[in-house]
DNA sequence: CCCGATTCCTGTAGGC
DNA sequence: TGCCTACAGGAATCGG
């Protein structure tokens, strides 16, 4: 369930720790996620330094001197600062020690994560290179999404979580914008008038900027982490999302759940049309 | 080409 | 209490 800003929350956590580091040990305990770790990983990145760490939708690039690392956090994927004598925790499937006795150990109970190198532009890779604008930047207009909805009969839902449209939207962001939005997930996205498709927009960019700020507020978690608790799961309040039969916030009609291609969608059937 | 269904995995929740 | 099944979700890939 990391979505956008659950990464970028990681993001922000990470940064500060290890940019200008240099990796001194790498350990892999369990090689398969959701494709192989590289088998470059960890030996061709011992003594390299981090210069930066970005992320791009749901994935975060760690940026080498000698190539690039991309991890996706899958479903259940977190990383976590830990003394380096703490024993491994069940799933603790990667470790990396930087200078300075610090170790960043990666824990994934479902295995969905990945962990990628390459030596080329990582934007250009497959995995990333057909990926939609960064919501929060100037290139997610309300234009831009009416003009990519006109050719397709998905319904909007499908729309906002394909990562070729837009990046980093998954299921919680999706439900939650289209609420803000007024607009029913099952809606054929090419039935949306201009008007709405800018709703939608900024819809998605208050619902993701609030997460990320809501965030931002949890980023002392990497350091004082409790047994249990996964670094950059923050809790914040959600409209719709797992609340079916409980009251709209704005509305008290009961929030609605259907199926979607096999996923949850949540809706108010009186705020939304 | 387009799009819905299937697939990977395991913790959790619900039913009996 | 305890066992068993269903379900959750990201996104590549399959299949109609």
């Amino acid at each position: 369930m990391p979505e956008l800003p659950e990464v970028e929350t990681t993001r922000l956590a990470l940064s500060p720790q290890i940019c200008g580091k240099i990796l001194c040990k790498g350990v892999v305990v369990q090689r398969s996620l959701r494709w192989p770790v590289s088998a470059e990983f960890p030996d061709t990145l011992i003594g390299d330094r981090i210069a930066d760490l970005d992320r791009r939708g749901k994935y975060l690039l760690f940026r080498f001197t000698r190539g690039t690392l991309i991890v996706h956090l899958g479903m259940s994927g977190y990383f976590r600062f830990v003394d380096c004598r703490t024993p491994l925790e069940n799933h603790d499937h990667i470790e990396l020690r930087f200078e300075g006795d610090l170790c960043l150990r990666y824990n994934d109970s479902r295995r969905f994560g990945a962990f990628l190198w390459t030596t080329n532009d990582p934007l250009l890779h497959p995995l990333l290179r057909d990926m939609g604008p960064e919501p929060l930047s100037t290139e997610l207009t309300g234009g831009y999404l009416f003009g990519r909805s006109r050719s397709t009969r998905v319904s909007v839902k499908t729309f906002v979580m394909d990562q070729k449209v837009v990046a980093g939207v998954g299921n919680i962001y999706a439900n939650e914008a289209l609420f803000e939005a007024g607009l029913l997930p099952a809606k054929a996205v090419c039935a949306l008038d201009v008007v709405q498709a800018n709703r939608l927009a900024d819809a998605l960019k208050a619902v993701l900027s609030r997460a990320i700020a809501s965030g931002r507020n949890s980023l002392e978690r990497f350091f004082f982490h409790r047994p249990g608790e996964k670094p950059g799961y923050f809790p914040q309040t959600l409209n719709v999302y797992d609340r079916d039969g409980a009251p709209c916030r704005r509305c008290g009609h009961p929030v609605v759940k259907i199926l979607q291609g096999g996923r949850a969608s949540y809706f108010c059937p009186q705020c939304q049309s």
